[in-house]
Parts: structure tokens; sequence; C-alpha cells
DNA sequence: GTTTCGAACGAAAAACAAAATTAGTCGAAA
DNA sequence: TTTCGACTAATTTTGTTTTTCGTTCGAAAC
């Protein structure tokens, strides 16, 4: 890691729990600026934005969540196992990145359409993840059959259903969730593809 | 149907109107008044404030609409069909009323307190209903066993995702979704439900 | 050449006040 | 019982000023 890449990641570091503190338009540049140690205008040195902060953040925290669940997802054998896997480490992995989460879900409402780009971009790759496993899973005859556009309709709602049910558990924190009520839903996705 | 439920649904009907072209807020009583020949204090007369004028509206909307579907879901003979009746005309019936929820939708995003408390009593009366669906067909040994709260959470999950479709569907436009593209997200949650 | 910083700029937000709309009340009239 | 015009209080809108904050820049430090 070079010596810039690490005072990226010291910018990154700071700037996430500022925003995790006082969301992303309350924390200024001073003060992300402050808790680095530098002046202000140092930053602009590093990343040509505020917004440019916030996505490299995003950015690296989903990377890091897909990289885990990828690596759990790999070790399966059967294409059922592969998507209960993916399903029930979204779940875990969202879990202790909900702070950062909760940010994006309460200060997107208005008009940010950086916010919004992001999210979908978000999405866009697991839905991604899931056609590519459905597909496979289907061609392997391990799912029912799905024409290939109606399997990306069905990808996008997984997706949507699990964002929703997310902002429930980890932003409402409703009570009523552990991992063997999040296993329900999961169960009844497999059945609904399974063959 | 007294004089008095005729001016009331006869102002419920401009209102809606009105509400449908200019939305909630830009709608002022006056307007409501204007369209109805009457003088704005009279409305006062039938409706204690512009809020319950909105409110019967959508009570009277939504009761129509469960009424419709209840009818089909009674002369069902498996719970199977009934589930598959209550999910499709969902979509049929909230199709045609799009412009009202979009609404509810759009104008409930900042501190709207009345129109929060109103979908959520309208999501819990569906909550109920397929809850109650639920429990009879698993009586029945239709569908899956589930315990009785882990009943209640695959409902309210399912009327979640019914809303959240909708939204995509009925507001967003997605113009990719016809009553065949419908019908397999409702095959998805009967083929993860059934035995 | 790389990295840091203070000063300065302009856009956006916050604060404040004045003016205009509008929801809701009330008493009188029809 | 029902309607309405005049009134009130609350909210929204508008316009103005001030402050804050993201960003740029050129000069200094390393």
């Amino acid at each position: 890691m070079s010596k810039d890449e690490q005072i990226k990641a010291q910018i990154i570091e700071n700037a996430s729990l500022l925003f995790q503190k006082w969301g992303f338009h309350k924390t200024t540049m001073e003060d992300i600026a402050k808790a680095t140690g530098k002046a202000k205008s140092s930053l602009y040195y590093y990343y040509k934005s505020k917004n440019e902060i916030f996505e490299d953040l995003i950015e690296s925290q989903y990377m890091e969540m897909l990289q885990k669940i990828n690596v759990e997802v790999n070790r399966c054998e059967s294409y059922s196992k592969k998507l209960e896997t993916f399903l029930m480490l979204s779940f875990e992995e969202m879990a202790s990145r909900a702070p950062l989460y909760e940010i994006m879900v309460n200060e997107l409402n208005e008009d940010n359409k950086l916010l919004k780009s992001m999210i979908k971009a978000i999405s866009k790759r697991e839905v991604g993840i899931l056609e590519e496993l459905f597909n496979k899973a289907i061609e392997n005859k391990e799912f029912r059959y799905y024409e290939k556009e109606d399997l990306r309709l069905i990808a996008e709602q997984i997706v949507r259903s699990l964002r929703q049910l997310q902002v429930v558990i980890y932003i409402e924190q409703d009570k009523r969730f552990n991992k063997e009520k999040i296993r329900i839903f999961v169960d009844l996705i497999l059945n609904g593809v399974k063959k």
C-alpha cells in the first residue's frame, strides 16, 4: 500500500466515523480535515470532492462485502446452496454495515442524484450476480426453467425485497427478526425457484 | 343513500379529480368547494378537515378494492387458487387506482404522519387477510407448515414486496411488465408456500 | 516533484422579516 | 338542517441579508 493510498484510507476511515455520527450533510470538509490532522484544502490533493470521498467509502465497503460473500458462494457445490449462502450472507454482512446503510437511506430522500445512482449501481451488480447464478442453475436443471428476460425481473425483485427487508431489520430495527427468521425468507425464495 | 351521503360522495369525487391533477397540497378547499358548487365553509359541514376528506377518499377506494378482491377469492375452491387470485387482483385493482396511489407515495415523503399511518393501517388489514388465508391453508395441509408468528412475518413481507412491485410497475411505469410477467412473481410466491 | 496550507471565491444554506394564501371557525341567514 | 360571508390563526411563500461551506489557487514547505 503506497503512502498515497494509506492517507486516502485514513481519510475514508475518519470520514466514515464522522458520517455515521453526523450524517453526510452535517459533516464538513473541515471536520474530516481536522480528524485527519490536515488542512481542509489538503484533502483536495487526494479527493476531488466531498462526494468522491463518500463514493469511495461506499464502494470500498461494498466491494469488501461482495468479496466475502463471493468466497463463501464459490465454496458451495450446488446452486441452491450458493443462492442460500448469497442471501444469508447478504444479511450478515449488512448487519455490521447498517449505520452506513442508514445514512444512505435517510439522506437520499430529496433530490440527491449521487446517492440514487450509487444505490442503483450497487443493486445492478447484485442483480447481475443473481442472474448469472440463476442461468447456470437452470442450465444445470437445478432450478425451474425461466426465460432470460424473466430471470432478470426475478433477480431484480429479489434484490429489491432483500433491501427492503434489510431496512426493516437493521434500520427500523424490528426486534422480531433473528438469523432463524431470516432463513424463513431465504427458504421461501429457494422453494420458489428450485425444481 | 341519504342526501347527506350523496353530497359527501360528490365532494370526494371532485376532490379525487383535483388531487390527481394538482396533488394534495396544491389543491385548496376553495378549489374543492368551487368544483362542488358550494362555499368553502360549507364543506366543513360535511368534513371536519381537508385531511378527513383525503382519508375518506382513500378509505372508500381501498374498501372498494378489497370488496372486489374478496368476492373473487371466496369463489375459489383451493387455498392456492385463493392466494393466486388475491395477488393477481391486487395488481389489477391497483392499476386503475395508480394515480391516487402515486399521490400517496409522492406526497408522503417528508413528515406527513397522516399518510404514513393510513398506509400502515391499510397494509395491516392486507396482512391480516393473508395471515388468515395462510392459517387455513396450513390447517388444510395445502401449504407448508409455519409457526403462527412466522406466518405473520411472511405475510408482512409479501405485502411489502407487493407494494414495492406496484410502485415499480404503476408509478415508475417500468414497461417490461404485463399481466403475464406479474404472474411469474405470483407463481414464485405460490411455489414458495405450497406443499 | 510532491505534498501542505492559508487566503479567497462563489454557490448554497440558514436566518430573518414581510406579505400572501389558505385551513378552519363562527354567527347569522336561508 | 344547511349554506355562506366575514373573520382569524396558522402556514406558505417571497424577498433580503448573513453565514457557512465546498472548492480553487498560488505560494510555501518538504
